[in-house]
DNA sequence: GTTATTGCAAAGGCTTTGCATTACG
DNA sequence: CGTAATGCAAAGCCTTTGCAATAAC
């Protein structure tokens, strides 16, 4: 039925009408919100939603695959749906985040990780500003 | 005749008793401290010292050039007083942060930003946990 | 019917602010 | 002396938590 919905039972997710709301501001395309955003967004049509929930749904969405946190900076945090392996583009005035393809940076080497430690990710933040 | 308080004053700060200490904490080696670990350095030297002119300080060294800021992740930021171009390794789960020498990624080239943007700075995290 | 999920409001943690006091040149 | 820096406590902001009410299965 709806894709949505079904990429929610996919992840071990039961579909609430909260879960639903936030699934489609945030998971029907590639984009860059913060949790005050999905807030509203999601308010549009599930009015009684809490930032509680928000917050926990989040955190799900991230627990199970289908979300990354990105932290910006010290105080902007954005929750990113795009999966494929990329990286980031920042403005440091605005906060605007655009994905860069991975293209230019090489993977890393497992074997070049200190002994003891398995790689969980990486992620590179290219900073720019207005000229 | 302090190597240090030479350095605050060449970056255009007054070399006050509080910015003396937060910068022997800091800045005579490269470390990565979060602020509390600051305040806390800083006072064994200069107990009366507070956290509002730690942040204060902290703020004024980014902003002058002697420190990064490095958002590790939504709840740890720590003070990193390398100076050279390098990247992170930071295990995930401890927060511990180690530096990485700068060679697996090539610069970027200005030319490939998006227009009527300028290169602020690169960032590179790796992010470990031990296995 | 049970169990999971939600909303609310309060609590939390870290950082910043306002302002009087103190140190500095 | 006049300006800048400091300390304190309060305020702020974003996020989390506790718990009763609600919805899901």
């Amino acid at each position: 039925m709806n894709p949505l919905t079904e990429r929610l039972r996919g992840a071990g997710i039961s579909p609430t009408r909260q879960r639903r709301e936030i699934a489609r501001a945030l998971l029907a395309r590639p984009v860059h919100m913060t949790a005050e955003q999905v807030l509203n967004a999601a308010r549009v049509r599930a009015p009684e939603i809490s930032r509680a929930t928000v917050y926990n749904t989040l955190a799900l969405f991230c627990a199970k695959g289908l979300l990354r946190e990105l932290a910006v900076d010290r105080d902007r945090v954005v929750y990113d749906s795009g999966l494929h392996p990329h990286h980031h583009l920042i403005d440091i005035d605005s906060g605007e985040v655009r994905d860069l393809p991975a293209g230019p940076w090489p993977a890393i080497d497992p074997a070049q990780l200190p002994p003891g430690f398995e790689l969980a990710g990486v992620e590179v933040i290219v900073r720019v500003r207005r000229r």
